[in-house]
DNA sequence: AAGAGCTACAACCGCGAGCCA
DNA sequence: CTGGCTCGCGGTTGTAGCTCT
């Protein structure tokens, strides 16, 4: 489809000469494609009259790099590249060459398309703000919204003190954590742009609780106009055969069977699902979504909890998602799960500093980790594990049943009566009403909570 | 049937950054 | 240090094709 009139202003090569513009024809394409193949683009500046063509070398790379190039793939975005890019842009923004990194075969203007046209309108029918990934407000002086976030914010500052100890940069700072409005974003970090990104030294297991905590704050939201649209879009995979990859490759390892993580730690990187809210098997008794309005200060207990605990191992999460560490395993989404990528070969092309801030390395520099250590919590997950997932997959069930809930559920309060639930349970709706109902209970308890008392600790 | 409006997306533009003489 | 060259990125535009009235 069609590109811009031939008579729009501008494109001139060396000697000045008006150079053709607009849509390729197949001919050009074919001019293109053959001479890159035999002698590579090289300069891209001497390219056209090279290649015999009457176009700026810009044009030719564009055109190379957005449509001809042999391993874009072309077609509908998956249900699992769209969660992909959805995830990455609460993370990152705009940075479409950022999330294009994480998504092989496709190119950013691709996904920048695809964005503009697509999932702006599919995140505003179900109430998300597409720009900061938050509930749309419909008033924002809303009050118990607003009182929710002085809770939010209420925790965090109380965190803030370890989560500053816990930082392993000595250069970098996060001095504004106690006081900004982290919990205001679905971007849990206030990441708003690189910089933001290297000043920003948290423990994996830290993040994925601040995750957790704002998951929780969105489903307790009341403002919400959509909330179930929300809630799928919070824990989108439930149904998706992803989820199983999700166990396979990213989830079970790093928080069933990573046998280093204390017990404290136990049930917080539950794969995005908010703190309580574990959904992996219904019918287990552990399963439970916790009692969301039962303990505001059990969730302060199982912060503190993790603050005194001993993270398995402290990383610079933001060098990996900037990829300063060539050796450092990242998510992507190459076969529908949360595979890790490295960028092992951005040696390849070290000209331009400005490639380091990527999330990954090319496109084709996919590799399984090292070893377990390497394995991190999923800090954008696109996927709870679901009821069925576990089913088909009884180890991983197990281990969790044995491992995984205790502290979690101690935090929130003890679980209701499994048995009450009948088997049909099973599914999506089963836990989006269980949630739906409890949010009531939560926005009047919040109501009453009482932010100027010290909250106790033990 | 035809024109208006909308959608999708290829292609363009301007800018910033790294490299190098 | 400086300025030109080159490349890549994010934002914007133009238009073919589709849908609506």
């Amino acid at each position: 489809m069609m590109g811009r009139s031939a008579s729009a202003s501008g494109c001139y090569d060396e000697k000045s000469s008006l150079v053709k513009k607009g849509p390729w024809t197949p001919e050009e394409d074919e001019k293109l494609v053959e001479y890159i193949k035999r002698y590579g683009h090289g300069s891209w500046r001497a390219l056209p009259q090279l290649a015999g063509l009457n176009r700026c070398g810009k044009s030719c790379r564009l055109r190379w790099t957005n449509y001809l190039r042999p391993d874009i793939k072309r077609g509908n975005f998956s249900q699992e590249e769209e969660q992909t890019i959805i995830n990455l842009h609460a993370f990152v923004g705009n940075k479409w060459s950022a999330i294009a990194n994480n998504l092989p075969g496709r190119t950013d203007n691709e996904i920048k398309n695809f964005w503009n046209t697509h999932l702006k309108k599919k995140l505003l029918q179900m109430g998300i703000d597409p720009v900061n990934h938050r509930p749309v407000t419909a008033n924002n002086s809303d009050n118990i919204h607003q009182l929710y976030y002085l809770m939010i914010n209420h925790i965090l500052s109380s965190l803030a003190p370890q989560l500053l100890a816990s930082s392993s940069s000595s250069s970098g700072t996060c001095s504004s954590l106690a006081n900004n409005n982290l919990m205001m974003n679905m971007n849990p970090w206030g990441i708003n742009n690189n910089a933001d990104l290297m000043k920003l030294h948290y423990s994996d297991v830290k993040i994925q609780v601040l995750r957790n905590i704002l998951v929780q704050q969105l489903l307790s939201s009341t403002s919400t106009p959509n909330v179930e649209a929300a809630f799928n879009y919070l824990l989108p995979s439930y149904s998706s055969s992803s989820v199983h990859d999700h166990i396979d490759h990213g989830y079970s390892r790093v928080n069933i069977n990573h046998n280093n993580y204390s017990p404290h730690l136990q049930g917080f990187g539950n794969g995005g699902a908010p703190i309580g809210f574990v959904p992996q098997n219904p019918t287990h008794a552990s399963a439970q979504p916790s009692n969301l309005s039962s303990n505001i200060s059990g969730l302060l207990k199982a912060v503190h909890d993790l603050d005194h605990s001993q993270p398995p191992r402290t990383r610079l999460v933001s060098d990996k998602l900037l990829g300063y560490d060539h050796h450092a395993p990242f998510f992507s989404s190459t076969t529908g799960s949360n595979k890790i990528c490295t960028n092992s070969n951005n040696n390849n092309n070290n000209r331009d500093r400005s490639q380091q801030l990527k999330l990954g390395g090319s496109s084709s520099s996919y590799a399984t980790p090292r070893d377990d250590h390497d394995q991190l919590p999923l800090l954008v997950s696109s996927a709870a594990p679901s009821p069925e997932s576990s089913a088909a997959n009884p180890t991983v069930e197990n281990n969790i049943s044995n491992t995984t809930y205790s502290t979690t559920f101690e935090a929130w309060g003890n679980p209701p009566d499994l048995m009450d639930h009948d088997d049909e349970a099973t599914n999506h709706s089963y836990w989006k009403d269980i949630i739906l109902a409890d949010m009531a209970n939560l926005v009047e308890e919040v109501s009453q909570f009482d932010f100027r008392h010290d909250i106790s600790i033990n």
